[in-house]
DNA sequence: CATATAGTTGAATAATTGCTCAACTATTGG
DNA sequence: CCAATAGTTGAGCAATTATTCAACTATATG
C-alpha cells in the first residue's frame, strides 16, 4: 500500500522490509511522542528539573519561575496526565513531586547531548 | 524581582531558594526542549526509531512512513540541525544514520516508561 | 459567616509547527 | 544535451498549544 502513497520507488526493498518487521505500531509512536512532548516545552522541563531537587507547591514554583499560578498548574495538570509528577494535598497546599526516576534519566541525557555540541 | 511578576506568596523560601541554586540557565532549558521537541512528534520518532535499526536514504523513510519525500527530507532537517542524524551522499542518493547513541537510549527509556503505564 | 489565599479550570488569543505544493538542484543514463 | 529520479527548499495553510484572563472551588482564619 505503501507503493500507492509514497512519491518514489523503493531503493532499498530488503532494508525497508527488515526494518518494517522490526518497528511499532503507530500507536505506541504516538504514545512516545505524547510522553516527550512534556519535555519539549521550557516551562515544563524547568518544573520537572526543579521537582528533580525538592518536592515543591504551586506557589513555590511560580516563584522559581515567575510565573502565574495559572500558568504553572496547566502545565502540572498536562504533567500529571502524562504520569510524571504526582501530588498530595495538606490544607490549601499541593505539593507536587515526580513520579520515578525516568524523568531525571531522559532530562540527564539530554543535557549530556547538548553538552557534547560544543 | 520574582515578587513582582508571580501573583502569590512565597509559601517555602528556603526551599525555592536552595532548589534556585541547582536549576540551569534559561539558555539550557531552552536548548533541552529543542532537543527534545525532536522527539515529540510521531513522525520524527519513527524516523529516528527506523534510522536504529538501519541506515536508510530519504525514499526508503518515505516509503517505510508512507509519506512523501518532501514531508520527509524536512524533517530530517530539523534532525540534522539538533546534531541527532548525519548523512553521506553516494551519487543521488542521500544516506541518513543516527549520530551517537542518546537518540536511542532516549527513545528507550521513554518506551519503558509508557509500557509501565499499562 | 466573611475574608483571604492556594489552586483549578475553560475560553480566547497569539505563536508555533507539520505537511502540502510547486519549483528548484544534482546526479545518472541514454 | 535531454529526460528521469533523488532530494532540497520556501511559502502557505491548518492544526496544535502556551499563556492570559476571569471565574470558580476549597481550605484556613478571624
Amino acid at each position: 500500500m505503501s507503493k500507492y502513497e509514497c512519491d518514489c520507488e523503493i531503493i532499498h526493498e530488503d532494508k525497508v522490509n527488515e526494518v518494517k518487521t522490526k518497528m511499532f505500531s503507530d500507536d505506541e509512536y504516538l504514545d512516545l511522542s505524547d510522553l516527550f512532548k512534556m519535555f519539549a516545552d521550557s516551562t515544563r522541563v524547568r518544573i520537572l528539573h526543579a521537582l528533580e531537587k525538592s518536592e515543591l507547591c504551586v506557589c513555590d514554583l511560580a516563584n522559581l519561575l515567575n510565573m502565574t499560578k495559572s500558568a504553572i498548574s496547566h502545565q502540572l495538570q498536562s504533567l500529571r496526565l502524562m504520569n510524571l509528577v504526582k501530588f498530595r494535598k495538606e490544607g490549601q497546599v499541593v505539593y507536587y513531586s515526580l513520579k520515578d526516576e525516568h524523568v531525571k534519566t531522559i532530562i540527564d541525557i539530554g543535557f549530556e547531548h547538548i553538552s557534547e555540541e560544543k
